[in-house]
DNA sequence: GTCAATTATGTAATTAAATTAAATTCTATA
DNA sequence: TATAGAATTTAATTTAATTACATAATTGAC
């Protein structure tokens, strides 16, 4: 967990100077690690031991080892503050804008993805004896992604982005099928459709969208999608399918480390039966 | 250029007392971040002013400032470094280990991808009436996944996965195709001949694989897949995929930038036209 | 080899920084 | 509105880092 991600996240459970200070270091955190603590109280308007004692509250030992791990979260933070690409940026710009905005995509879904709940889902994929994944739009290649990665791991999985196949695979799914959704925002009135569909065929429900969403609330577990993260200026509509295939990662790896063993030999198995196709 | 690295660098031309000093250091860096100066002097054998005048030499301000960015440089260092899943991590563990490898494989590329070769791709695809994207396999939804971004800049753009229409496709395109090719080992015989078949129909061929593959060698431009990096352990096929979707990513912010002003009213048009399928 | 001249290092003193301890001021509640 | 408790500050103390000066080591000219 990063100290920056930390220290915005814990202003409103601090006490009035201690806020003040945590503002202040917020406003440039570069220039903090060069500051005494001297300067840091004057610039919060607070007296100086203040800031030993935040430092602790903020689990740090001392001012000068709060600066320290400051200067470690500060690091990823430089792509944190990912910069928007702007009109006049050359290549070698842009190159590096949008490698940062991706790693801190990650660095986002890394604060957000809760273990227990990828651990539910694991599990419940797990259990099923078939995975339908449904995607439309730019949700559909994420689909077809996701599908690739998950039927290697012995469960019947099929990805589907025509509507009326998937109405029709929601409503003859069973209990023992789990249907993954994929949606950016969760507000795609068919994708809404396909869940109360999907839910009445008594299917376990999995949607990887913006959580606050009609589809999050039918789902029984929701993983975000960082919908609520994306910038919507018209360059950058990407870093959210950064972080849902990220997702997709993990759970499989997830899925995969829970089979054990036994997988190995069918991933083998899969693996091989591309070598003829293969020039040497 | 990293302090750690320039620490280590550096000491054949230090003076006895400061390369004992870099060398204390360097036993365990990590450590040293939470030292005083009196701590570091006694464990390189030296007196304390040595480690002021060293922090100097090592074009810091200080030595609370050289910890700092001592600090920092540990940050990457221990990223790039991504440990491999295995059997009992829980899934805190694996969530951090798969984001940490995703993130590792964004930094690579960093260094890898060529400014030029993307500014030379960026204008053949902008200079080309239709583009022509194929993948199959696990390459099949990243060629979706391009389209998906592509085709929204104006240029007629689609995906095949399919082989035959695929054949198809690259004998009937022209001197204005620009046919986009994605496969992680570049060593598909089927992607090899539609390469061929590409070539004799006069179409630009660009191909995302890895290099010094038959593949690279047929194309006119070849960015890396990043194939070479991948851990081939059976649990991380996916870092290659991260990477080839944010080489899509930075083509069309490229794409897009050079389009200029007159691209938005087009992407505004594109995104209004979903208005009606999303519940408010 | 030996004697400046220079550079490198150490010792003691000083300054600066950070923290502790005690005192004061807030804040909430009975 | 009195008071316990928390939060904060002031003043004192401790700790850390650097400066200034002294000493030792090294280099190059004779």
């Amino acid at each position: 967990m990063s100290l920056l991600s930390n220290l915005k996240r814990s202003i409103p459970s601090l006490s009035k100077a201690e806020s003040r200070i945590a503002k202040a270091i917020l406003i440039d955190p570069e220039a903090t690690v060069n500051m005494t603590t001297s300067e840091l109280a004057r610039l919060a308007g607070v007296s100086d031991p203040m800031i030993s004692r935040f430092c602790r509250t903020m689990e740090c030992t001392s001012f000068p080892d709060f600066k320290v791990q400051l200067a470690k979260s500060l690091v990823n933070k430089v792509s944190f503050i990912s910069e928007a690409v702007s009109p006049g940026d050359n290549s070698a710009n842009y190159i590096e804008k949008r490698i940062n905005a991706n790693q801190a995509a990650l660095e986002y879904i890394r604060t957000k993805l809760d273990p227990a709940i990828i651990e539910q889902t694991v599990a419940a994929l797990s259990r099923s004896k078939k995975i339908e994944i449904f995607g439309m739009g730019g949700c559909a290649a994420i689909a077809k992604d996701a599908q690739h990665k998950l039927f290697r791991l012995g469960i019947p999985t099929m990805a589907h982005e025509d509507h009326l196949m998937q109405r029709m695979v929601a409503a003859s799914a069973d209990e023992d099928t789990t249907i993954l959704i994929f949606s950016f925002t969760g507000r795609t009135q068919a994708m809404v459709e396909i869940a109360e569909i999907a839910k009445n065929s008594g299917a376990k429900l999995i949607t990887i969208c913006s959580p606050n969403s009609p589809l999050a609330e039918l789902a029984d577990i929701t993983i975000t999608s960082g919908d609520e993260l994306e910038d919507t200026t018209i360059y950058v509509p990407m870093t959210t399918r950064i972080i849902i295939l990220t997702i997709t990662d993990i759970l499989t790896t997830g899925l995969a480390l829970e089979q054990g063993e036994e997988i190995e030999a069918q991933l083998k198995k899969i693996k091989h039966s591309l070598d003829s196709t293969k020039i040497i």
